[in-house]
DNA sequence: TGTACATCAGTGAACGCGCGTTCACTGATGTAC
DNA sequence: TGTACATCAGTGAACGCGCGTTCACTGATGTAC
């Protein structure tokens, strides 16, 4: 049944909300269709009149997580966030580049390129609050820890081994912070196993 | 029709092979086994008198992918060919962590452990050729240094811009190379962008 | 403001398709003599 | 060494299943008067 625009707007925003959560939790493939709109409170056929595929669904979920997104200029207390075990164990509500990077090759073009402009954004951003001499240096120190951050919760989250998993944010953070902010590592930081 | 114990001994690996190079291509999902079988040669029925699943496939396929890659003493040289656009623009016969670890939260548990170990394997390896002052400084250089390769290789080949996806991996090996290793980066690594 | 009705967002059955897996069959292998 | 035959690796049709997508239908919305 015909629902009023103001409950149709509100349904399209539940769709995009819940395929970018179910997407950085599982991954795009082994999301259907049929499960986003269940999470939205939909059925399936609906789908339809809201995206035109998919592959539609998919480049906008991308967009919407991205933008719901916080931001900081506090760098060092934003990396030991982005760092953390509470970040690593919750990737449905996480860093989409972090989730979704490893499936990004075997996408459409425009959700290639949709992500290419997200990191560069990202780049940009880091690259404005990240100490260094000059610009080019600023440039590479953000490249540089934006790697490893990302590097790092990717492995993290690949692992079945808690320790090695705790080591890999913690000993990464320490030597992100250690190598790039002159910041000597706390005792905390430094992993049991090391 | 029947063959001979040394053929099938060579079909199974040839399995194995064809099986690590298209799932580090285009990942465990999208690669169905019949695929593999085809590309081996064969007809996909035949494929259960060599493993019991397409998870037992995926678990020693992997490790057989991570058998076949290639050590080296020459930290400096190894961390040039890893973040290369040949390595970048060939995952098919690549590092298997780079191309599969986005891939691995889905996975079985005999998968995920497996590549722990394989994770473990490696920063052991890294340590022991990483400088240092003590074991722990080496270790800890050994999960910066990691995180950022596979970081940037992952970000690399996950978008549509080339300018930016070279960048990645130059300013990332010399900011690898300039924090970690003394060395000041070459013009050359510098990106034109920068 | 109240009423009649055209619009259209959402429903749920149905579609073709490719997947992982099974199984009766085939015919070369390799062993018993 | 030569022959008869049991074994079994590989074949290809078939299975149930879930997927993305379509579509005739429903009934609340919102507009024309």
């Amino acid at each position: 049944m015909k629902v009023s625009r103001e409950q149709m707007v509100q349904n399209r925003t539940r769709i995009l909300t819940e395929a970018g959560r179910l997407f950085r939790e599982k991954g795009f493939d082994a999301v259907s269709v049929a499960e986003v709109m269940k999470a939205a409170g939909m059925t399936h056929g609906g789908f339809y009149g809201h995206f035109r595929s998919k592959d539609d669904l998919i480049a906008q979920a991308i967009g919407s997580a991205v933008g719901s997104q916080s931001a900081t200029d506090d760098i060092s207390a934003w990396i030991d966030t982005y760092l953390s075990k509470l970040h690593r164990d919750h990737p449905d509500q996480g860093c989409p580049m972090a989730a979704l990077a490893g499936f990004m090759r075997q996408q459409a073009p425009e959700v290639r390129a949709s992500m290419a402009q997200i990191l560069a954004v990202q780049i940009g951003t880091l690259s404005d609050i990240v100490p260094g001499a000059d610009s080019a240096e600023r440039r590479r120190a953000a490249i540089g820890s934006w790697s490893a951050m990302v590097g790092a919760l990717i492995l993290a989250r690949s692992i079945d081994d808690p320790a090695l998993s705790d080591e890999l944010l913690s000993e990464t953070r320490a030597w992100i912070d250690e190598k790039q902010y002159s910041r000597p590592a706390s005792p905390a930081q430094r992993s049991p196993a090391a």
